[in-house]
DNA sequence: CAACAAAATAAACGATCGTTTACCATAATT
DNA sequence: AATTATGGTAAACGATCGTTTATTTTGTTG
């Protein structure tokens, strides 16, 4: 039978988000596939190019998801009109949304945790993990926040902790709870955990 | 000169940290210290000894940081009387000495590094990392913030929370301050609105 | 200064790494 | 039915890995 781009990409990711992209050979991946090493040189230029589509994989469906989920798509300076049209409320709830997505998705989940492991190892793998995981995300939530305290979506306390700082407490609790996820706790005390903290957060700064 | 075996725990720390502990031969680690690779084992039985000997060395500086900062050091099973003595405000302020410690001190902030490094490798190295680094940490405050609870020290507001999501929000802070650090962000500019965060959640529960 | 222990060296070990090569099977296209 | 991609195998490549060995240098001590 005969081995797609895909079933790779599956399986070279899982071994990635377990032990790190140095430490799985090319052996490793061709025995979980059922196949020899020098078949995977059919399907990618080298070791690298399995990582690389990975990466290409993971913005796709990024992408994907933020659409059915109806949240802005584009980053803010290109088209900042997209900003103007969520509410507080959705948004917040949106937080649970991406808990369920970056835990439970299992190309979400490992590939999350594949970046984990690769970031300290260049600059450029440093860039892609704070870009998708950490300061892009908080950047996006300040972007939204920027725009509800502009139209008086939220009330006076809000206005005075500024933009930055409330995208800084929503996203570290989501951060926080991804973290506990790792590390085998119970995922609907996490999620139940996360649902109230962010209700009160909602409930805080809502005008 | 001779060559010592805290030298090449600093040096096999600040490698294993940017690269991941599989990913660094031992060849490296010798020749950052003028030496060769044979020479380590002199020192050390083999390779993992290294890595152990490390996580060994901030078990004692761990130690050693509670003791001068006057906040509890064992665990809250052995001897719950340490924890009810301190007080609110000071907590909260320790978690600035954390950002700082974790951040700044350099064996402190490599020795985090390389435990997010290891974390999925095995049951055993995600348990390390999550007593050190995540659920270890929630728990200690929360124990804390139970006791406060207890004592009257907080408000109706953080008795309605509860203990363990007071822990989760204000280290949730902490350890977004880290991440956004370890992303290259200016450092103090993190300091100053971690500062901020935590002044808020003093204020919203102090009794 | 001689003696001894500790630290470092250079070389070799088998194992495994990522990649390339030459050859074979299968399925699709002409 | 012949041809041609396509995906696969097995073996070999040089490089590097962690570790061990035999030998030499270096420091300290009696």
């Amino acid at each position: 039978m005969k081995t797609s781009k895909e079933d790779i990409l599956i399986v070279a990711l899982k071994l990635f988000s377990e032990r790190g992209f140095d430490a799985v050979s090319t052996s490793m991946i061709a025995e979980q596939l059922g196949i020899t090493k020098g078949a995977l040189y059919r399907h990618f230029k080298d070791k690298q190019d399995i990582f690389d589509s990975i990466i290409e994989r993971m913005y796709e469906l990024d992408r994907e998801r933020a659409e059915t989920d109806s949240v802005p798509v584009s980053d803010y300076e290109e088209s900042p009109e997209e900003y103007e049209s969520t509410d507080f409320k959705a948004f917040c709830e949106f937080t649970i949304n991406q808990f369920d997505f970056w835990s439970g998705d299992e190309f979400a989940a490992s590939f999350r945790r594949m970046l984990i492991l690769e970031q300290f190892k260049s600059p450029e793998k440093m860039q892609l993990y704070q870009d998708m995981i950490v300061k892009g995300p908080v950047k996006y939530s300040e972007n939204l926040f920027g725009e509800m305290i502009r139209k008086n979506m939220l009330n006076s306390k809000a206005r005075g902790i500024g933009a930055r700082r409330l995208a800084m407490e929503l996203f570290s609790a989501l951060s926080l709870a991804l973290q506990l996820d790792d590390g085998g706790e119970d995922r609907e005390r996490i999620r139940e955990d996360l649902k109230v903290i962010v209700e009160e957060f909602r409930n805080r700064y809502s005008a």
